[in-house]
RNA sequence: GUGGGCGUAGCUCAGUUGGUUAGAGCACCAGGUUGUGGCCCUGGGGGUCGCCGGUUCAAGUCCGGUCGUCCACCCCA
């Protein structure tokens, strides 16, 4: 037997649609347009964007030559290509911000585990072109509306990484810091001092987190400007009554962000507890080849939130079956009238009354209309409420 | 990439120290005085026991490998 490739999944679940008519709503209400980039790229988009230390760039990616001899690559996440989009298309020459959300599937060459997978979805927002931090909040909130709307309880986390000013600056005080301890900290964090210092402060061992409660933190070490914008995220996400934690440890694993970052964390699906992420990323359209253009934006992760959505059963449109052969065209016709404003369902295999009230039952459906042969003579439907 | 658990019916799982035609529950189909579902009763269909190899008179059961799956590490949505 053939079957799906390692990681992927057949997706027979009427909450993926329930999820993508949600984020789509939510997006459309906030002004966004939709956008779908390809799901091929050239893999030194990603080199450049998530970056070369990251895990993503560096083994988990679906990399490989194609006909023409490019190197090329499924996406891993969805940011880069629509940075890339903005750019080709010159909107980064505009004055006016541009916003798109965009959902569809990611590649990622991990080992499967709890919702974690090979292929998996994503809705996200890009909102390029506003460096006001009530952008940031604005988009903070939509996710909180979408997982409002889904009925997923979330936790909000926050954290600033500083921008281009006071990043470099604290990159060295903790570089200095981690030096002086370098011992007693882990192989892979020792590694990080010199790849990517800052993702030492997210290690999960407790022997390194009892180190690092003595790292310089950078919230303590934001120049004037991020240091207000963070204080303003904070009132901006009070006034809105979103609540949310600081974590300043909240470190994410791609190389583009800057100032704001975020997580939607549930404790409810094992340990691949985040749900949404994102976060500013002022430097990534310059580095990309385009004008300098502050932009920020999210991603969530369609399968992880499945789980969280409970299925609510309710009984809905309208099950037709006939009882002899002969009536079949009777309610072929008579349900083309009926599908015109509610969901019909036809069952073409003749059956007794029995049979097709089981049937229409086990079916969730709240009507059941029935033809044998005094209904046809009549024309008319036998009817019961389920 | 590392570690551990698990692969028997569509689903959840039994299967005793290796021993005849491999079981249960749920689901499915058909009946229960010919036209009233959900409950109940009866009957029925359905499995190359993940795959390959080895040990043995004999393997679902033991051994090796492989693939898959799940969980964790790692990483991230």
């Amino acid at each position: 037997m053939i079957k799906a490739l390692r990681g992927m999944k057949d997706i027979i679940d009427d909450k993926f649609l329930k999820i993508f008519d949600t984020t789509r709503e939510v997006a459309q209400n906030y002004g966004f347009s939709y956008i779908e980039t390809p799901i091929l790229e050239e893999t030194r988009l990603f080199k450049r964007s998530v970056g070369e230390s990251s895990d993503i760039v560096n083994k988990e990616m679906y990399e490989f030559i194609d006909k023409g001899g490019n190197e090329v690559c499924l996406r891993p996440e969805g940011t880069a290509g629509v940075v890339r989009s903005y750019i080709e298309h010159k909107f980064d020459r505009l004055e006016t911000p541009k916003r798109f959300w965009y959902f569809g599937p990611m590649f990622r060459y991990e080992r499967p585990q709890k919702g974690r997978f090979r292929e998996f979805h994503q809705f996200g927002v890009e909102s390029f072109k506003e460096p006001s931090v009530w952008e940031d909040i604005n988009i903070i909130a939509m996710a909180a509306d979408i997982f409002d709307k889904l009925g997923i309880k979330y936790t909000l986390k926050i954290n600033s990484l500083g921008c281009s000013e006071c990043m470099p600056k604290y990159k060295e005080k903790l570089v200095e810091f981690l030096q002086k301890h370098k011992d007693s900290l882990c192989e892979d964090c020792q590694r990080r001092i010199k790849q990517n210092p800052i993702r030492t402060l997210d290690c999960k061992l407790n022997s390194c987190q009892a180190i690092l409660k003595e790292a310089p933190k950078i919230t303590d070490h934001l120049c004037k400007t991020c240091q207000e914008d963070f204080e303003k995220l904070q009132k901006g996400l009070d006034n809105l009554e979103i609540k949310y934690e600081i974590d300043k440890n909240l470190v994410r694993g791609l190389d583009y962000y800057t100032k704001t970052t975020f997580e939607f964390i549930s404790n409810e699906i094992g340990a691949q507890s985040a749900i949404a992420g994102g976060g500013r990323y002022d430097k990534l359209v310059e580095s990309l080849g385009g004008k300098p253009t502050p932009a920020v934006g999210f991603a969530i992760g369609i399968e992880r939130i499945m789980d969280l959505i409970k299925e609510e059963d309710k009984r809905e449109g309208i099950y037709i079956g006939a009882m002899i052969e002969e009536a079949i065209p009777f309610i072929q016709k008579e349900a083309k009238k009926l599908r015109k404003d509610q969901k019909v369902y036809v069952e073409v295999k003749p059956k007794s009354l029995k049979a097709h009230l089981k049937a229409a039952d086990k079916g969730k459906f709240k009507k059941a209309l029935i033809v044998g042969e005094d209904e046809l003579k009549k024309g008319e439907f036998f009817e019961k409420e389920l």
